[in-house]
Parts: C-alpha cells; structure tokens; sequence
DNA sequence: CTGACGTTTCCATAATACTGGAAACATCAA
DNA sequence: TTGATGTTTCCAGTATTATGGAAACGTCAG
C-alpha cells in the first residue's frame, strides 16, 4: 500500500458517518447491505448517503455490486487489511512488549480470529 | 473508544505528512524523537510541522514530553491499538475465514509479535 | 543578564468537504 | 409502455483545513 492510498482510505474514515457504515459493513460481512437499508438504519437522507458511500467506494475500502434495484455495498476486507498492516509497520524497533499487544488487541476485538475460534472450540 | 475519537484519531492520520510522521514515530518506538528532528526528516517548515503535532497530539496518537530546550514525541501504542480494535470490533458475523487475516496481517507487519519472534527465535 | 536555540502561535490566503432537496437515472412488474 | 421503487447526480451555501513566514515564548550556557 503506498502513502496515498492510506491517506485516501484513513480520510474515507475519518468522518462520522462513514465510519459507523463502514463499521457497520464490518459486521455485516462480505454478504453486505443495501445502500437503502444503510440510510435507513443510520437515519441519514439518500443522497447524503449516497455521498459517503461513494466515498467509501472509491476509497478501495468498500465495493459495490448490484442486485435487481438495489445496490448492495460490502466492506473490502483485504484492503482493510492492508490498511492496518500499513499503520503498524515494521514498529518500535524490535521491542515485543510494544508490538505484541497489536495483534492481541486485533485478536480480541475480531469475533473469531484463530485464538477466538480455539477458544469457542473448547468451550463446545 | 467513542465513535468521536475514532474519527478524531482518523482525521489525524488522514493527511500526508501527518501520517508520514505518525509511521515514523510508530517504527521510532517510545524514545520518540524531537519535533526539529521530524522536521529535518520530512523536510517540512517548523511552523507547518508543528501545526501537524499538535494535531496528532490533541488526537491522543502522540504523547508529547520536555527534554531540555526539546520536545519529544512518540507513538501512543495503547491509543493505537485501540484505534485498530474499533475498525475489526466483531466483525463478519463468525466466519473465521473473513477475520483469521485480520489478526495475520499485524502479525506479519509489526516486527516482533510473539508469532514473529517466535519464528526468529526458532531461526536462531 | 544576554544571546542562542528549539519550538509554538499568529495570521491571511487558498483549497476542500458536508449537507439535503429536487431532478435524473436504472431496474423491474404488469 | 407505464408506474413504482431504489439510488445517484446536481447544486449552492456553509464550514473546516493546510500552508509558511514573522514574531513570541521557554530553556539553557556563560
């Protein structure tokens, strides 16, 4: 990922909005939402609306197929990915007591990363 | 984190040089580095550089301290880290094979997760 | 106290972004 | 073809942000 495309992506984020959709998407998974059901459910106009998600879009961070006379949005989740991974590159110079709780902090918040998964496992 | 810090947080990192200096001081580590020392490095007036410190500062991404006539500042990891578990926060509705790469793509990216040093351990 | 150094604050200019109603566009059923 | 539905585009007004030189501020050595 280069500068600009981050610094696309994280402004595509960086607004109140986008973020609770894209988050929202997040939870959604790759099966996404229509662009009506998200106006809806974050009680903003259509064409605002319409505005951020196009944005969003844009941005790589979300795609968008159609399907009959909606447009169904999702999240990118590979390009979030990448996105994160960018932000926490190469850090702190060798030090594992700065850097290890990235990804446990990833992990946990994750609903089922592979410790997630194993732990759900267990307790089934 | 509150929706409003996150989008704080993103607006920070949603700028060229801001985010030029954030990755700089995430790879920097808690010793930080000088705000004349940032701008040397980035080849940015002091003015200009200092307007983008503050405003990382006041997002709470960088911590600020005196060393003499210096100012220091460096990456606030936990802050980070809080930023990243809001984006992933229960994602994909338990479909590992969304969420796995999540946590994968840090690991590999941060230098010294326990998985990474795990492998260099091994390697030595 | 004085001068030097590192940094921030002030300021004006230029550029960019958010908002929501109305109109246009795309798709589908009958 | 017609009408209904879902969504985007257009538009203009308002607000926010980035920029860098000059001046002011805090710290320190002599």
């Amino acid at each position: 990922m280069k500068n600009q495309d981050a610094v696309t992506a994280l402004a595509a984020l960086a607004q109140e909005h986008r973020l609770a959709v894209f988050r929202m998407l997040v939870r959604a998974g790759p099966e996404g939402m229509s662009a009506g059901a998200i106006s809806d459910k974050l009680s903003l106009p259509a064409s605002s609306m319409s505005f951020h998600l196009s944005h969003l879009n844009r941005s790589g961070l979300i795609t968008q197929r159609r399907e009959g006379r909606s447009l169904i949005y999702a999240a990118d989740f590979d390009r979030m990915n990448a996105l994160l991974a960018y932000l926490v590159e190469d850090c702190c110079q060798g030090k594992p007591e700065v850097c290890a709780p990235m990804a446990e902090a990833v992990s946990r918040a994750a609903c089922c990363t592979p410790a997630t998964a194993k732990r759900k496992k267990e307790r089934a």
